[in-house]
DNA sequence: CTGAAAGCGCTTACAG
DNA sequence: CTGAAAGCGCTTACAG
C-alpha cells in the first residue's frame, strides 16, 4: 500500500513549501506571483506523482463539501430514478455531486439519511418528505443546512419547495374526460394524508364540479399501498360493474401500473369499456392501440428550479422561502406516435 | 447562522478536555474507566446540545469514510436503478452510504467521476465499466482504492467481478426455443465489444450449433445505440420479412422494449408471425397476451456479493483476484400470472 | 479517572 | 516571490 501523493510529498521532493505548492496546484500562482518556473516545476511533479487533492481535507478547512444530499421516497421507482438523473446532471454541472438515499415512506430510515447528511455536513439536501415527517423537516432547520423540498411539501415550515401543481394536472386532464363527453369518472387514489396526493383528488373532484357533474365519495376508491394488487383490482372491479363509470383516473404511476395489468388480464376494453387516464407517464402506454392522456411532470425543470434554488440558499443569495409550482403538461401516448404534447 | 455543536463546546460547556468528550461520545468510556457520572453528564450536554459528529473530521483522522462509490451506466434505467437500489440497501447494512454516478458509456464522464471518488476518498468503488475504460481502470488501481467490478468485466485486470454468466442464460433462453420446435432464430444486439454483450451472442451462436441449426452472420443485426429506434425497426422488419425467422432473441433491455414497441405497431403477431425472447425483464412483457421468456439478472444477489466482496476487500480480508459468474433465471412473464421462474 | 499534544491534509492571512 | 504558522474537528497514544 503506497501513500497517496499529497502537497507534503510534491513540496519535499521540490524542497518548497506546502504553502507554495497549494497556491500553485489551486491556479493561486498568478495572484500570489509565484514565478513562473515554480509554477511549471510544481505542475509537472504534480502530475508525475500522479498527484488528486484530498476533498476530505479541503471541505474540513474549507467548510463547503461540493456536496448535495437528494432524498426520495425509492430510487427503483422510475419516477424517482429519473428525477435523480435529472439532479445529478444539473448538480454536476456545477460542480457539485449529489448523494442519494431512499426513504421508502419509513421515518426511521428518513431520520437515518438525514443524520448521515449533516454529519457528512453536506452542503444543502434535497428533500421528497414522506409522510408524516413534517416535525422532523422543522427540526431539522435547527442545523441551518439549506433545504429544498420537491415534489412534495408542507406548508408553513418556512422552506422552499419545488413542486408540480398537481391540482392544475389532475384538473385538466380529467376536464379532458368530461369534455369528450364522459360523465361519470371514477378515481383510484392511495390512502395517504400526502399534501400532492390531496391535490390530485382535489383536482379530480373540482373538475366534476365545474362541469356541473353529480361526486360522490363512491367514485374514488382508496388503495392501501400494502395491499397494492389486490386492492387495484377489486377498486377498478367495483368501479366498473358496480358503479358503472365511463373513465378512471389513475393517481400515480405505481396505481396505473397495477390498474393497467389488471384491465388487460380481465381483457376489460379501452375505450369500448371505459376510458383510462393518469398521472405521470409509463413506458406501458406504448403498449395500448388506443391513446392514454396523462399529466406529465417536468422532471427536468424540476430538478433544475430545485438545484439552483439550493444552489443558492447555499450561496446566501436566496434568503426568502417560497414554494414554485410548475405546471405540468398534459400529453397524449399510444403505440402509433410518440407522446405528444397536447397542452403546455 | 449559529455555529453547529463540536467536541469542543460540549467540553467547554463542562470545562473538561475535549479527548474525555471524545471517549464519551464514542463510547469508549467504560475501557477508558472515565466515571459514570462524567459520562453521563457529558451525554446529556451532548443531547441538549443536539450534537451530531463532524464526520469529516473523522474520517480525516480515521482515514475511513464509511463510503462507497458506485460507477452505473444510467442511473435512470431500469436495469441500474434496482441494482443501485439493492446496492444502497447492502450498503446501509453494513453502515456505508453510496455516491452514485452515471458514466452514460462516455469515458470523460467516466474519468470525472473516478477522480470525483478519489478526492473525496471513498472507500471503495463498484464499477460498471463502460465501453473502452480499460487503460482507466488499470491506472485506478494506482491509487490503492478497492474496486470491484460489477455486471461487465475485463480479463486480465486483476480485480474482483460480479457478473452474470450472460453466456449461459442466452445459451438457456435460446435453446428452450429450440426445444419448442422453433429453427431460425435471429437475434437483435448492440454493436458493441463489450464482453457481457459478445457472450450473449456466442451463447446464442452455440446453442443454434449444438441443436445443429445453420448460423449465419446476417441472423444477428447490429443496432447503433444512437439510431436504437430506426434500427431496430429496419432489423425486425428485415429480419420477419427478409430472413424469415421463427423467432427474434433481444440482447438488451432497451432493444428488447424498442422492438416490442414496433411489433405492436406494426401489428406483428406473438407468437403467430414470430416468438420473442429476451434477456433482462420488464414491466411491458405483463401487457402481452402471450407468455414472454427471458433471462433474469438477479440483482439482489449480484449487489449482495459485490456489496461484500468490496467491503472485504476494504478490510483488508480478501487479497485475491478472481470473477464471481452467477447464474441467472429463465423465468416466464405474461399477464396472467406474476413471473414464474422456471429454471433456476 | 482525566488532560496535553500531535497529527490527518489542506488553506490562508501574515510576514518578510 | 516564498515560508512559517494557525486552525478546520476529530482521534489516540502517552503521561500522570
Amino acid at each position: 500500500m503506497t501513500k497517496r501523493t499529497t502537497l507534503k510529498s510534491i513540496a519535499e521532493k521540490l524542497n518548497v513549501s506546502i504553502a507554495l505548492v497549494s497556491y500553485v496546484i489551486n491556479n493561486k500562482g498568478k495572484e500570489m506571483r509565484v514565478s513562473d518556473k515554480m509554477v511549471k516545476k510544481i505542475k509537472d511533479v504534480a502530475a508525475e506523482l500522479n498527484y488528486k487533492p484530498n476533498h476530505v481535507a479541503k471541505s474540513l478547512r474549507s467548510k463547503r463539501q461540493m456536496s448535495i444530499g437528494c432524498i426520495v421516497d425509492d430510487i427503483s421507482n422510475p419516477f424517482f430514478s429519473e428525477l435523480a438523473r435529472n439532479v445529478e446532471d444539473h448538480a454536476h454541472e456545477h460542480g457539485y455531486t449529489v448523494v442519494f438515499g431512499s426513504s421508502d415512506e419509513d421515518l426511521k430510515k428518513f431520520r437515518d439519511l438525514t443524520d448521515f447528511f449533516i454529519s457528512r455536513q453536506l452542503d444543502g439536501i434535497l428533500i421528497a418528505p414522506p409522510e408524516g415527517s413534517k416535525e422532523d423537516i422543522i427540526k431539522l432547520k435547527e442545523y441551518n443546512i439549506p433545504i429544498v423540498l420537491l415534489d412534495r411539501y408542507y406548508n408553513d415550515v418556512g422552506l422552499n419547495g419545488v413542486v408540480v401543481n398537481n391540482y392544475w394536472g389532475a384538473k385538466k386532464v380529467v376536464e379532458q374526460l368530461l369534455q369528450n363527453g364522459l360523465k361519470k369518472v371514477g378515481m383510484i387514489s392511495y390512502e395517504s394524508e400526502m399534501e400532492h396526493f390531496c391535490q390530485r383528488e382535489r383536482g379530480y373532484v373540482e373538475a366534476l364540479k365545474e362541469a356541473g357533474i353529480k361526486y360522490s365519495d363512491d367514485l374514488i376508491k382508496k388503495i392501501n399501498y400494502k395491499k397494492l394488487r389486490s386492492d387495484v383490482q377489486r377498486a377498478i372491479d367495483e368501479l366498473v360493474n358496480e358503479i358503472k363509470v365511463d373513465a378512471i383516473f389513475f393517481q400515480t404511476n405505481s396505481l396505473t401500473l397495477e390498474g393497467l395489468k389488471h384491465i388487460v388480464r380481465k381483457g376489460y376494453k379501452i375505450p369500448d369499456d371505459f376510458e383510462v387516464v393518469a398521472f405521470d407517464e409509463s413506458e406501458v402506454y406504448h403498449f395500448f392501440n388506443h391513446p392514454i392522456n396523462y399529466v406529465e411532470q417536468p422532471l427536468m425543470e424540476m430538478a433544475k428550479k430545485a438545484v439552483s434554488i439550493l444552489l443558492d440558499e447555499i450561496d446566501n443569495k436566496k434568503t426568502d422561502y417560497n414554494i414554485e409550482y410548475i405546471d405540468p403538461k398534459i400529453s397524449c401516448c399510444n403505440i402509433d406516435k410518440q407522446a405528444t404534447n397536447i397542452k403546455g
